[in-house]
RNA sequence: GCUGCAUGCUGAGCUAUCGCCACGACGAUUCUGUCGGGGAGGAAAGUCCGGACAGCAUAGAGCAACGUACCGGUGAAGAGCCGGGUGUCCCGCAUCAGGCGGGGCAACAGAAAGUGCCACAGAAAAUAACUACUCUGCUUUGGCAGAGAAAAGGUGAAAACGUAGGAUAAGAGCCUACGGGUUAUUACAGUAAUGUAAUAGCAGGGUAAACCUUGCGUGCUGAAAUGCCAUGUAUGCCGUUGCCUGAGAACGGCUCGUUCAAUGACGGUGGGUAGGCAGAUUGAUCCCUUGGGGUAACUUUUGGGACAGAUAAAUGAUAGCUCCGUUCGCCUUUGCGAAAGCAUUGGUGGAUAUGACAAAAUCCGGCUUACAGGUUUGCAGUAAUU
RNA sequence: UGGCCUAUAGUAUAAUGGUAGUACGACAGAUUUUGGUUCUGUUUGUCUUGGUUCGAAUCCAGGUAGGCCAA
C-alpha cells in the first residue's frame, strides 16, 4: 500500500473548480501562507482531497524561485497530507486546498514543513467542526 | 610564476529513502499494478530581427504607412555571418616630405532638388555689409552724402578654398603657379563598391539619429492561429436600413475598380458552452568522424550516434560522503630581516555555510543581455632565474 | 504566448535640441511669551550605458524597473 503519493487526481486541474474555490471558498492564513478551502458533503468523484499551488509574480520575478517555492510546498504536503485523507474517507466529505505562498523571501524547507503542518492540523479541526 | 584584458570550452559528482511526467512491455480489465530504459539550457531569458507552419484575403492600379540603405558572397531568410572598398582613430617603423605595416570603429545613399534650425558670443550663422579701406562731390577741415569692394577685424563648435605673385583707385579665384576639395566624361584595373590617369567644369558651411528626396522591400493576423469530436442552443427580443433606386459586405490603412447581395445585412441586448483530441515535437536538426570545393562565412561527401514534451503547467525533496571555496590549528619550502615578524609553497586535521546566471511552453536560424568556479589560446604589464 | 506604453527633487507636474523650472513637503532664520499663520533663504533631480550633434531631459540603439491590453 502505497502512502506518500500525489498523482494527478490528487491535484486541481480544471480551471473551473478552482474559479469556483476563489470564488465561494473560505479562507485562512499561517504566516507566509495564504489557504483557500471548500469543504462539500458530497461524496468524492475522483479523489475525497484535491490540492493546488501558486506563487505570485510580483513577489518573485523568476521562474526559477516560483518553481522552487511550488516544489517545496508541494513536498511538505505530500509527507504530511495521510491523515486528513483518512479522515475525508470515513466521513464521505470532500476538501479543496489551495495554498497561495505571501512571502517575500526564498523559504527554508524546515520554514515551509512546519507552516504546513500547522494549516493541516486547523483543516482536520475545520472538518470536525463541519460534521457536528 | 603572478596580475589584468580578450577569446573558446565546461557549467560538481556518488549513494540511500520518499515522490513527479510521458513512453514501451506484461498482467488486468475500466482503475490501477509490476518491470524497463528516458525526462530542462548555453543562454531554455530578453522578445530585437528573420523564417517554417496555419487561417483569412488576393483581376489590377494609385496614394499612404512601415522598414531598409558602400559593394560582392553566404544562406530558407534577415538589421545575421564572411570577404573587399572608403572614411576615421590608435600604435609601431621610416622620413626633408610623400609614406609603409598592424589593429579598432562606422545608421557608410542624397546637403549641387526644396523647407527648417544653428543658443551665447560675434560686424556677419548665409539673397550679407557694422567698423576700417578706396574714389567722387560738398566742406565751417570735425565730418557729411553717393558709389565701389568683400581682402583686415579680442568671437565661436563652425567664418565664405589655402600659400605666393600679378592686376587694381582700393580690392577680391579677378588672373597665374603650386596644393587641397568636389562633379561629369573618357581610358585602364576590378564581378562590383572603388582606385589610378587625362580632360572639362564648379566654389555659399554644418545638420537628413530635423522634415524630406531617391532606390529597394513589405497583404493582414498569430498556436489563446486553426481543424475535428462532444456538450449546449433560440430563424430570441429591440432598433436602423433594404427588397423598382444599390444600404451593406468581401476582417486588406485609404481611393478607384472588381465581385457578392434578399427566409437579408448591420448595431444593441439577452441566453448557452468554455471539456477532449489533433496542431505538438524527427527537423532548413544536432554531435563525432573521412575526403573534396572555397581566402572565409559556408557547402558537399563516407561512416556512426543522439534527440524532453508538461498544460494551475513534470524533471524534485531530505540525509550522508566526496569535490570546489572560505576560515582556523600543526608541520614544512622559499624570500626579506639582526630578531620579532611579514609574504609565500606543499602536506595534514577540524569547522562552516554556500554551490554562478538561470526553468522548455508551436518549432527552427541569428542577435542582445546575465554568468561563481575551473580550464584552452592569445596579448599587455611585472618579478626572479638562466 | 503575443502586443503596447511610461520613467524628471521626498510627492505631484512643466520645459521648441541651447542656463532644468513650479507647487506641496523637509531644513534654517525672522515675526510671536510659545505654537500655528505669514515672510525670507537653502536643500535634494532628468532610471542606466553607449551613439548622433558644437551642444541631448528631448533624437537613436541596448539594458533596468514599473504599468496596461488580448482567453
Amino acid at each position: 500500500m502505497k502512502q506518500f503519493t500525489l498523482g494527478k487526481k490528487e491535484r486541481l486541474k480544471s480551471r473551473k473548480q478552482i474559479e469556483q474555490l476563489f470564488k465561494e471558498g473560505k479562507t485562512f492564513s499561517v504566516q507566509p501562507l495564504r489557504i483557500y478551502y471548500t469543504v462539500q458533503s458530497t461524496p468524492a468523484v475522483t479523489s475525497p482531497l484535491q490540492f493546488g499551488v501558486a506563487v505570485g509574480t510580483r513577489q518573485f520575478k523568476h521562474a526559477v524561485d516560483r518553481n522552487r517555492i511550488k516544489r517545496l510546498i508541494r513536498e511538505a504536503y505530500r509527507l504530511q497530507k495521510n491523515e486528513i485523507q483518512e479522515q475525508l474517507k470515513l466521513k464521505n466529505k470532500t476538501l479543496n486546498v489551495f495554498f497561495i505562498y505571501t512571502g517575500k523571501e526564498l523559504p527554508q524547507y524546515q520554514l515551509i514543513y512546519e507552516t504546513v503542518r500547522i494549516a493541516l492540523q486547523k483543516l482536520r479541526q475545520i472538518i470536525v467542526q463541519s460534521a457536528t
